[in-house]
DNA sequence: GCCGTTTTCGGCCCGACTGTTTTCAGTCG
């Protein structure tokens, strides 16, 4: 797919257009970015069916530009911007506080064209003379080069979360109510930063909290109503402080994301109101509509709710206008978890301790699902194994009559698609997962070629963590995602989302897609010990992000659905 | 450069904080 390689590209022509002060136009390839990066479909299949204008934001001339790129593998417009300002943009802008401006001026008076340049610059004293610039300035790069290089920006959900919920647990103490915000809230894979909105009837008190909590390590700025700090981990966190009344519309606000707050605002314009952090308000009289509750302000606006996993402008602000927002899938309604590991292969815990912990978690079953065969690192069982195995499953169902253990697999699909055990054993185990974990470097056709023999397999039941990706670590493997996901559907074998926080396979995008081709997706933690059956609820968040509803993940079935879907 | 439930031309989301300023530009979300 070149979707992310095309949007990356228009994203960089809006910051070159910026820099050269053009107006509107910035915004425009950045709209067409966005809508390109968060397609499900390959645009290539669209530039080939001639639908490149059905693209939300793309017009004639940015539709002649994929063109282009998906003909020649260059843009000339892009090539030609690149040579008047010749920097790094993606590595300059990655430093806090550094926007088009700055660098185009960086560049200009003092050559600054990458992070080194602007490190040396900065060390020599050069960049406080510039116009506009101080010594100031200067430090702060300084400091923010050093951060940009060490973090790279974001860090995974799964590691952010349990954090934030810690710092919201001591600030609610001073607090009359507090929420998180932004991307944590929306539950985006990875998080730039944290945002945290409150009301409190001692802001200043809260805002002295705040900036000397144990876990800050540097105060950013301090102010009555926002005040920001890094953590000792590296993340930077945002508290604001609004009125109760304005609680509801700020909370919107600062969830964003923001390409869903401009398509909300332009339905209150539409409708003769202003929406911002304070409130909705009639445009004429400046009468305060809503803005108590982020629900009050939807419904002002004539829209469904929308929960804040779907608000990144992939359609809900149209289904919620409609009416036809998806009730979807939530924690309570998931009664297990179809994937983990064990002390049989190369998981920390006992069967029975996976168990007692399930049924901790609120469970009703779970599948034990280790290792078997030739994947030696992760201690594959043989035949004689998962037939003792079996036994102590056996066990263990009849001593915990209220709970459910499935006898599962983990199998791994081998490189021309037939699977590293015989299908004897696998026809007598409850369910086989089928997964891939060494990719070679398989071209594309291959590598279809290879999954779409595995999901024929009839003993299949889920295909396991399937692009293989491990986030800011390896790249997803290629293959003909229609095709897979259809020989899923015939096949009725059901794809995983692996909730592990550095997977989380299939992502949104992709489980969204299955989700419209009629596939059923299944959840599974991966969990190699007891505490990580937790990451649960990460799975859950991509599912609601996927626009899940109950029917489409299998763990919200009863056991014995469960059962007869994978006897197939 | 895109787009249309007033529009095929004339609009395009909105406000806080910072650092430099003495009224504001740039950045961020």
């Amino acid at each position: 797919m070149k979707n992310r390689e095309i949007a990356k590209i228009f994203y960089e022509i809006a910051d070159m257009l910026e820099m050269q002060d053009v107006q509107f136009k910035p915004r425009a390839y950045r709209k067409a970015a966005q809508n390109i990066e968060s397609l499900s479909e390959d645009i290539e299949e669209i530039y080939k069916r001639g639908e490149l204008e059905k693209i939300p934001g793309v017009g004639k001339s940015i539709a002649e530009k994929v063109k282009e790129f998906i003909e020649k593998g260059s843009v000339a417009y892009y090539e030609k911007l690149k040579k008047e300002i010749p920097v790094n943009l993606e590595e300059l802008s990655s430093v806090e506080g550094l926007g088009p401006k700055m660098i185009k001026l960086l560049y200009k008076e003092l050559g600054i064209k990458n992070l080194n340049d602007l490190e040396k610059a900065a060390k020599e004293g050069k960049i406080r003379h510039l116009k506009g610039m101080g010594e100031r300035t200067e430090q702060k790069i300084l400091e923010n080069i050093e951060f940009a290089r060490k973090k790279g920006g974001r860090i995974l959900l799964g590691f952010a979360l349990p954090e934030a919920m810690k710092l919201i647990k001591f600030l609610e103490k001073y607090a009359e109510k507090i929420s998180l915000a932004g991307s944590l809230r929306r539950r985006k894979e990875t998080i730039g930063d944290m945002d945290i909105l409150a009301v409190s009837l001692n802001p200043e008190k809260l805002m002295d909290e705040f900036t000397s909590m144990n876990e800050v390590d540097k105060i950013l700025a301090k102010g009555e109503t926002k005040s920001s700090v890094r953590l000792k981990s590296g993340i930077q966190v945002d508290l604001r402080i609004v009125d109760k009344e304005s609680f509801g519309s700020a909370l919107q606000y600062f969830t964003g994301s923001k390409e869903h707050n401009i398509e909300v605002r332009k339905i209150a314009v539409r409708n003769g109101y202003k929406l911002n952090e304070y409130g909705l308000f009639d445009k004429k009289s400046n009468k305060k509509i809503a803005g108590e509750t982020e629900e009050g302000v939807y419904k002002a606006l004539g829209m469904q709710y929308i929960p804040p996993e779907l608000r990144e402008n992939r359609g809900e602000v149209e289904a919620a206008l409609n009416g036809a927002l998806p009730a979807l899938v939530e924690r309570k309604d998931v009664r297990g978890d179809l994937q983990m590991h064990t002390k049989w292969s190369d998981g920390a815990n006992t069967i029975e301790e996976m168990v007692k912990e399930g049924i901790k978690l609120g469970h009703s079953f779970i599948a034990i699902t280790d290792h078997v065969g030739t994947l030696k690192i992760a201690g594959g069982m043989g035949e004689e194994e998962i037939r003792k195995q079996m036994k102590e499953i056996e066990s263990l169902n009849e001593k915990y009559d209220d709970f459910h253990i499935f006898h599962g697999v983990e199998v791994n699909i081998l490189k021309d698609g037939n699977l590293d055990m015989s299908r004897k054993v696998l026809k007598d185990v409850d369910v086989v997962i089928a997964s891939i974990h060494s990719a070679f470097r398989q071209p594309m056709e291959e590598m279809t070629k290879r999954l779409l023999k595995a999901l024929e397999n009839d003993v299949v039941d889920i295909l396991a963590h399937p692009t293989a990706r491990i986030i800011y670590k390896r790249e997803a493997i290629k293959f003909d995602v229609e095709k897979v996901f259809d020989a899923a559907r015939e096949n009725d074998v059901i794809l995983e989302i692996n909730a592990q926080p550095d997977r989380l396979d299939l992502n949104d995008i992709l489980a969204k897609k299955a989700i419209e081709m009629g596939v059923k997706l299944s959840i599974g933690t991966d969990a190699h010990n007891k505490e990580t059956l937790r990451y649960i609820e990460l799975g859950v968040a991509v599912a609601r992000r996927a626009w899940a509803e109950k029917k489409d993940i299998v763990n919200t079935y009863s056991i014995d659905k469960l059962e007869k879907i994978f006897s197939k």
